[in-house]
DNA sequence: TACATAACCGAATCAGTTTCGGTTTAACCG
DNA sequence: CGGTTAAACCGAAACTGATTCGGTTATGTA
């Protein structure tokens, strides 16, 4: 068959289709998204470059979905904690796709809004100007980290080689999703903690 | 040739020159390793099971030469610092064998080893038993964070897209190593201060 | 009504990895 | 010491996926 009626691809569509068999948790390949969207290999060249298009496209369709309206109003911390929910959220609710985001593709504009936005809240903090591009960095890279903990199986933490202070916890710590909502809760409270008392005494 | 009087291979020789080639910023790929080693791809398979086992022989070299000696002595903060400086400064040193470690291979051992050193220290420092855990997860997350980060190129930040409060503050931002290194230290520093202040007035 | 071109296809190509069927020789064992 | 085993290597073939190429058809536009 050549051109129906109605097209059947659009990097839209093929971003979604894309994000759903990644989801499935196999490796992102070409031959089984064609296969899904009832099309060959080939056609998805004509709407995405490639793979690392594919990626692209599965980004696309994931930011506007979770980085939509941006709050205003309330307090800078509020602010800080629901921007980074946000970004945790669509990493954390998409763990796959973020495995490939890791190595291929960033997208600037998204960068460049989370920035700002964590910009505005830390000087009406009262950081200084001087400390406030750093402290930003900071609640990226480990937004990104605990991302990426959705990633690892929860086997790692084995019993057997715990030592006498963790042996005991080992056994009540809770585990998948749970387990990375409140390693996200307590990073974000202890950044924010941190935050706070170098506002409070700025020391060095 | 076949069988040569003294073997060329080993899981280690082939760890090191897959770390200097994956340093060179290429793909890690067979084919030129192999002719590095003067070798053919073939031959690798004798000693190590396909590209995966290339990993992970490139972080069993890359752990014994990082991660061998533990510390003691000095307060459990100081201890932190050194132990989350190792497994930081050893990703950050070979950014390219992290960015394939991201997907594939963690290995328990190490991660316990790392797990109980900071226990000890959260333990000392008077951390209450039930946050131990969850607290440690999070400087594992940050420092994997940080370190993922030296994989980002430095143009990101883009003057034009930045805001009021940003836009002033790119120009004189450090850029490379140095910048990774402050993120690093104003994150870890951020988290300790964000521990002592909640082991001094445990709240909530 | 022509015609440019967008949307699609199958087949060929290409790049990498993995497997297979050897050959040679060090090392071990009777 | 002679014979056997298997470790260390090799080239070539098979396999897996991505990419490119040369069409075909139908839609929208001049």
């Amino acid at each position: 068959m050549a051109r129906p009626k109605t097209a059947r691809l659009s990097r839209e569509i093929i971003g979604r289709a894309a994000i759903e068999l990644a989801e499935s948790g196999r490796e992102l390949q070409l031959v089984p998204l064609a296969k899904k969207l009832g099309v060959s290999v080939s056609s998805l060249y004509h709407h995405v470059d490639g793979r690392d298009g594919v990626i692209r496209a599965m980004r696309e369709v994931l930011v506007p979905r979770y980085l939509a309206d941006v709050p205003h109003g309330s307090g800078w911390e509020q602010r800080i904690r629901l921007e980074v929910e946000r970004t945790w959220r669509m990493y954390a609710d998409h763990p796959r796709v973020l495995q490939y985001m890791v190595t291929s593709v960033i997208d600037e504009p998204d960068v460049m809004r989370f920035y700002n936005a964590l910009a505005d809240a830390l000087a009406e903090a009262g950081l200084p100007a001087s400390e406030l591009l750093t402290t930003i960095e900071v609640i990226d890279a480990f937004t990104f980290g605990a991302a990426l903990d959705t990633l690892s199986p929860d086997t790692i933490l084995d019993a057997s080689s715990a030592g006498d202070v963790l042996s005991g916890l080992l056994a009540d710590h809770p585990s998948g999703a749970e387990r990375n909502r409140r390693l996200f809760d307590r990073g974000l409270d202890l950044l924010l903690a941190g935050i706070s008392a170098r506002v409070a005494s700025p020391t060095r």
